[in-house]
DNA sequence: TTGTCTGCAAACACTTTGCACTTTT
DNA sequence: AAAAGTGCAAAGTGTTTGCAGACAA
């Protein structure tokens, strides 16, 4: 009962699974607990890189047999999901691009231009400017997000021959 | 002369104005100094605010006869600008926000959800942070990019009554 | 004159939506 | 049975592009 009402809160109990919470959250919403979002949501608990919809898509359709849902399915549980706090979105480029945010602390990320890689790092002395500075501004934050774009040291090295990946 | 071969760098010479420059860049280049990218540069040298490619071609057709530039050209002119280093680019959201990088300081955002203002602040201990960060990757860094998102003070009073602005 | 630029409209990449049908409750 | 979800294809959104005619150099 007392998860019920977290919902709404930025940090989160990880006492449930993802899929567990997953659960709650479409049951105190009045939502179904339906075949599609079932395999999304473990599909997605499995899945420890970033991703965007296309290649969740993808993967699904590799997937053993029956375990697919449809580009629109996805992008709604996708949504979903955000809202149930356990993926983080980030809009990269034209694209939005997924990760955990359920029991993961929050980090930024570097972001190499020439293999599309993303790093992650973090930071409590960004916490602490992010909130001085909103506080100096009489501004609520919500979230934050710093990237840091240049070249890893991968594609420094030339080491990344094709020197152009398409996707995360 | 020696501005010529200066376009690579990431910091400016401060001794030509937005429209010289992009003049000289034009020329270096092997590109033509039209009327309509005259007219462009000239137009978004007079705006100080953010702007988005919709609003500067809505503001150039509000603009007296002639000053006139198709969404092609506008795009297209955009791009130049800022590889000239004149403005910068900003992925917000799903569209492009462009604000002026020609003599500006390094800066970042308090980005409000609900009316969409962005607010600038800078922080040098931010940079401390991206150099060591960076640094310890061996990673490149080129740029970098903080957006804190939240509710501004306006906002948060119920001051903007209507709630959501459609842009910047 | 020569090659770049412009404007138009069509193409794009990704995401969202309307609707008839299927499933959960 | 009622309400919500799904899949499909069609519509959006903001940006980019191909091409014929226009215009700087």
């Amino acid at each position: 009962m007392a998860i019920a009402s977290d919902f709404s809160l930025g940090k989160v109990d990880v006492a449930l699974s993802p899929q567990e919470r997953f659960e709650e959250f479409l049951r105190t919403r009045g939502k179904r607990i339906t075949q599609q979002r079932l395999v999304i949501v473990e599909h997605v608990s499995k899945q420890h890189e970033h991703f965007d919809a296309d290649k969740l898509l993808a993967d699904l359709r590799n997937t053993a047999e029956g375990a697919k849902a449809s580009k629109a399915t996805v992008y709604r549980t996708l949504g979903e999901m955000v809202d149930a706090g356990l993926l983080k979105e980030m809009e990269l480029g034209r694209r939005k691009v997924y990760e955990h945010d359920y029991g993961y602390p929050q980090h930024e990320h570097l972001h190499c231009t020439s293999c599309q890689k993303l790093i992650e790092f973090s930071s409590d002395e960004l916490i602490r400017i992010r909130d001085a500075v909103a506080a100096q501004h009489q501004f609520r934050p919500q979230s934050h997000h710093l990237i840091i774009t240049g070249i890893c040291a991968d594609c420094r090295s030339g080491r990344s021959k094709s020197r152009h990946q398409d996707r995360v």
